[in-house]
DNA sequence: TACTGATAATCAGCATACTGATCAATATTG
DNA sequence: CAATATTGATCAGTATGCTGATTATCAGTA
């Protein structure tokens, strides 16, 4: 009898308590981005490739940063360096990538895209466009641009919070795209 | 030579193909989700609880339709059915929730929060809700709205896009939250 | 130069998320 | 009723993502 009232009580505490998954900032951005990986895998594999959102992101940024080493890929795509030492073993295992020594500083791998990873990256990425608008079909033009605003304001507000925040490339000179 | 020459070609095209992160909403909602997760568990550990998102929102969804069997809880709080099966395993190994064969149908199983787990809710339900507002702190309130419509928007429009589509509970008479 | 602290990469361990398969039980249909 | 299809739960396998620890190396300093 006590135990009831007890329960009854705390029910009626949480049905006040507890807010509309629709009205939380985190479930929808988890369902977002939900949508956004499966619409990514979708139209990616439906064009004959097997890469996923996060292992794109380091193709092209390897892509743009020759010799990059991992801690700094990291930064720049803003991922975890210990998700990307499995992200790059995979790249390699798929030939995608090369990961080297550096001569600079032993602790150091460089990274280098493939002739193989180049033509991966250049087939896929009309298709990685595509999906992007995809994900946005349902936002006319203007929404779609006010959502993407939005989205970098409150990310640029909240980048220390993650542990794996954006990263500038640092040094200077650094590299050009081509050998 | 002419290997090089290719590698030019391809080079030059990337750098016109590959856009920068910043432009694709992909990026943006891994992002966003990222910080959103964050904040959840430095909010949520820093008040002494230990419960993920996931676990959150199962244990909120079940408060309020006792007896809901997995697959309804799934599509309840769109997550994936087996992701379900290992989150409400480790929320019965905490104690805050039992799992029973139902009687109607004995495939399924039958979900109820314990007392444990009904105070565990109430408790971190602020907490929750406290981290929900620091995910926007970057934008003003009517940003923040905004956010949120437009998030809302876009994800009803790719709701069966995911193999974990939010899916509405159906039964009518279904129950109250208190026994 | 020996010592101290910082850093790059990796690893162990845990918890999502997904695909595709299996098993038991229920529902449907000829 | 028997055959078939569907459904709820789970499992195997793969890939993120994270925390915290370890190892090798580097950088700065007494």
């Amino acid at each position: 009898m006590l135990i009831i009232s007890i329960r009854v009580k705390l029910a009626l505490v949480l049905e006040n308590l507890v807010k509309d998954n629709d009205d939380m900032p985190g479930h929808l951005a988890r369902r977002f981005q939900q949508i956004a990986v499966a619409v990514f895998h979708a139209e990616v594999e439906q064009a004959g490739y097997d890469l996923t959102p996060v292992q794109y992101a380091a193709l092209a940024a390897i892509s743009t940063n020759p010799g990059i080493d991992q801690v700094t890929l990291a930064g720049l795509i803003a991922y975890d360096r210990t998700t990307i030492t499995g992200v790059v073993d995979r790249l390699v295992q798929k030939g995608l990538l090369v990961r080297n020594a550096s001569t600079r500083d032993r602790r150091a791998r460089e990274l280098q895209i493939t002739d193989e990873g180049r033509k991966t990256l250049s087939g896929v990425a009309p298709v990685v466009e595509a999906a992007q608008e995809l994900m946005l079909r349902g936002l006319t033009a203007a929404e779609g641009d006010e959502l993407l605003r939005l989205l970098r304001k409150a990310i640029a507000a909240g980048n220390e919070l993650s542990r794996a925040p954006l990263r500038e490339v640092p040094e200077a000179g650094k590299s050009k795209p081509v050998t």
